[in-house]
DNA sequence: TTCACTGCAAATTCTTTGCACCCAA
DNA sequence: TTGGGTGCAAAGAATTTGCAGTGAA
């Protein structure tokens, strides 16, 4: 579950990176906050509040950078901001859309039945999986609770 | 299958909205493309080719007005805008992340087993679902083939 | 010296809002 | 006549881009 820093370098190394202060540090705050999922805003304020200062535009760059080299896991809540979360590498999949990484092309996939057939419908599909994302949607307790008043 | 217009016009009457022709207009469109993944530009430049004409705006505030209706389905695909299709009111559901639609608190769920555990995620959790979303980030044949170059 | 990187500001893109006008109930 | 709807243009919000300057190899 670590963050292997060197062999993270030769993946920048490999690539022509150079892992600068002030991705370090932007990586620094994932590593600092498992399980949040923050968005480029929230990762520069993270870095103000520990006095570094790193330009918006350039946390924009590296939050697109990490997340090619599969360090960050890019993802939409539907909150009208992109957030970010570290790749820790989980877990199995599900299914519903395949959505193409390259052409983006979305192929509508059957229904229901499956999990852990994942594997098959990759090959139904002929779609190589790499990630997947599921998402709920509803109501908390919380929430139910206030709107009981 | 079918859209049940007169049940939709209840559904309009009951929260005095009006189904205008605008609205009708959109709502066909949706009907005429099923499977598709619209965006607003998308349905305002089908309803241009269809002679008839409808401010961006009023697109916006009929995916939105229809999306709350449950008449169409949000989603994000990750291209920086929203699309919608039709809600045709499918299946079952999954997991992942518990996303509260009032307050917008993400819940962290544990992890897989599950499918139609999804009643038992539920109750465990204290979260009502109302929706679900299901992606699977790959690679498709065609851009497969296409890298082997 | 070079080339990736950075910061800042301007520019883009998608979406929302303010406001005057319109129309069906 | 009233209140929801509409169009248009302006405003917002998130993200990207142009560009000059910086620094490590």
């Amino acid at each position: 579950m670590n963050f292997d820093l060197s062999s993270l370098r030769q993946k920048f190394r490999e690539r022509d990176y150079k892992l600068t202060p002030q991705r370090q540090i932007i990586l620094q705050v994932f590593i600092d906050n498992r399980g949040k999922h923050l968005s480029a805003e929230d990762v520069h304020n993270i870095v103000r509040q520990q006095s570094s200062d790193i330009g918006l535009a350039t946390v924009y760059r590296t939050l697109e950078l990490l997340s090619e080299l599969d360090v960050l896991q890019k993802m939409d809540f539907g909150d009208g901001r992109s957030r970010y979360e570290l790749n820790e590498n989980t877990s199995p999949h599900h299914h519903h859309h395949l959505i193409c990484l390259t052409c983006g092309k979305v192929i509508e996939f059957a229904d229901d039945l499956l999990e852990d057939l994942e594997n098959m419908i990759a090959k139904n599909s002929n779609f190589t999986i790499i990630d997947h994302q599921v998402k709920f949607y509803g109501y908390c307790q919380e929430c139910r609770n206030k709107s009981e008043v």
